[in-house]
DNA sequence: GAGCATTTGTCCGTATGTATT
DNA sequence: CAATACATACGGACAAATGCT
C-alpha cells in the first residue's frame, strides 16, 4: 500500500468542501464509492475522518452535510454574546428556557457572587440552537438581589445580556474559565452527542461595570463542530 | 438493536481505564472480543471511541495503553512554563532544538515585539517531547536588543523562561491567544498526526516585568490528547 | 541480522437496522 | 408503503510495526 486510501478520498473531499457553500449536500456513500472505485466501508473512514474535523455534518437518512463553524472570540474587551455572535454571522439563533427556579446555590457558585453559603438564587438551565441545531447547554445563577423573575424577560428577548442591560446594568465579564472536556452523560445527551465527545466547556463570571457587583455566574457546555472558540488574554 | 454493542463495550473499558494507572497495558483486541463475545470490528470501535476521547493510546504492533492528559492553566498570573508543568506532574519534559537562525520578521511579529518592518530576529523552532512523546511544535521569536545566541543557553537549560530568566529579565505573559485549529500539515507530520486533527494553537507576547519591554513572540501547536488546556481570565 | 509470533492498521464484501424523504 | 441514505455489525484477508528469540 503506498497511500492510504480512506485518507486520500477524504483529502480529495476536503478539497472539494472548501469551494462548497456551508449546508450544501455531498454525494451519498454509494455515489462515492464508485467515483474512486473503493468499498464502502473507506469510504465511510474518510467521512468519519471529515466528521472529526469538523468539515461535514452527518444525517442518517437524509445525507452528509458541509459544516461550517461560527467563530466566536471570548476576551474581556469584546462584549457581544454567544447569542449576538451567531446572529451577526447570519445564522438563526435562538434558547430554549428548559428550567427556571429558585434553589440554594453550590458552594463555588455563592463564592464567586458573594453570597452567604445554602442561600438561595435565580437558576436557569437553557439550550441554545444554531440554524435549529443544540449548540450548548448553560447554568446560570443570578443573585435575587439583581433582580427576579428575570426568566419573564428572557422568554422574548433571548440573550441574558440584553435582559440585564434592560434593568440599567452594564455587565461585563470579570472572569472567565474555558476548556475542553467530556460532558456528563446527561449533558452530552441533550447536546445530541451519541456518545461522549470532548466539548467546551466555559465557565464565567460577569460583574457590573460600574460598581463591580456580580450580576450573574454560569457554566456553559458548547459544541466544538458548531462554535470556533478563540480566548484572548489582553494587555 | 437495544443498544449500540460497541459503546457498550467502550463504556465497561472506559470505566476499567479510571481505575487503572497512566501506562498501563490493556487487553489486546482479540482477547476483548473473546470477552465481549462480539467481532474485531466492533471491538476497534469502541477502540477508537476511547481513542477520540484521549482515554487511550494505541501502538501499531505493540498495544493499546491508558493515557493520561497533563493538565495545564495558562493565566496572566502563573508563572510556570509547560515545560515546569509537565515535569511537576511527574513526566519527562525536554525540548528538541529544530532550526535556529537569524531572519526577517514576519509583519505581525514585528508588530508585537515593536520592531522595525522587515528588521532581523533570532527564530527558534522547537519540538517539545512529553514521556518520549512529540508533544508540541513551537516558534519563537527574540529581538536582538534581548540577547543574542540564545540557543547556546538552551541547549542545555530547556527552558526560554529559564534561559531569560537567567540573564537577568522577569518575563511575563502579556497578550495570548488560544484556539483550537488543525495544523498545517508539515506541523501536523512533526506532531505525529497520521492526519489533520484538531489541535491546541496558542500564540503569545512575554514582556518583561519591570519595564514593559517585548521580550519574545511565539507560536506553539500542541497535542490536545496529551495536554488538557485551560485558560483562565483573571479579575 | 534474520526469523517469528503478536498486535494494531487498513480494506473488502455482505447483511441488517433505522431514520428521512 | 417504498426508496434512499446513513449506522452498526460480522468475518476474512493482508499489511505494517513491534518485541523477542
Amino acid at each position: 500500500m503506498v497511500a492510504k486510501l480512506s485518507r486520500e478520498v477524504a483529502a480529495v473531499l476536503a478539497a472539494e468542501i472548501r469551494e462548497l457553500p456551508a449546508g450544501h449536500r455531498l454525494d451519498g456513500e454509494h455515489t462515492i464509492m464508485k467515483r474512486f472505485g473503493v468499498s464502502r466501508s473507506t469510504v465511510r473512514a474518510a467521512l468519519k475522518e471529515l466528521h472529526d474535523q469538523y468539515l461535514v455534518r452527518r444525517v442518517q437518512g437524509s445525507g452528509t452535510f458541509v459544516n461550517r463553524r461560527i467563530d466566536y472570540v471570548i476576551s474581556r474587551s469584546r462584549r457581544p454574546s454567544l447569542h449576538e455572535t451567531i446572529a451577526s454571522a447570519g445564522a438563526k439563533a435562538y434558547t430554549h428556557l428548559v428550567e427556571a427556579d429558585l434553589r440554594p446555590v453550590p458552594e463555588p457558585v455563592a463564592d464567586r457572587l458573594g453570597l452567604p453559603a445554602r442561600s438561595e438564587a435565580q437558576r436557569l438551565v437553557r439550550l441554545s440552537y444554531i440554524d435549529d441545531e443544540v449548540s450548548g447547554y448553560s447554568e446560570e445563577w443570578i443573585s435575587l438581589d439583581v433582580c427576579d423573575h428575570i426568566e419573564v424577560g428572557l422568554r422574548v428577548i433571548e440573550s441574558l445580556d440584553q435582559v440585564l442591560r434592560g434593568r440599567g446594568f452594564d455587565p461585563v465579564r470579570a472572569w472567565c474559565r474555558i476548556g475542553l472536556d467530556t460532558p456528563p452523560t446527561a449533558i452530552g445527551e441533550r447536546l445530541g452527542h451519541d456518545g461522549p465527545r470532548p466539548t467546551w466547556i466555559v465557565e464565567s463570571l460577569t460583574r457590573n461595570r460600574a460598581d463591580s457587583r456580580p450580576l450573574m455566574c454560569s457554566t456553559a457546555w458548547t459544541r466544538p463542530d458548531l462554535v470556533r472558540m478563540v480566548l484572548e488574554l489582553e494587555e
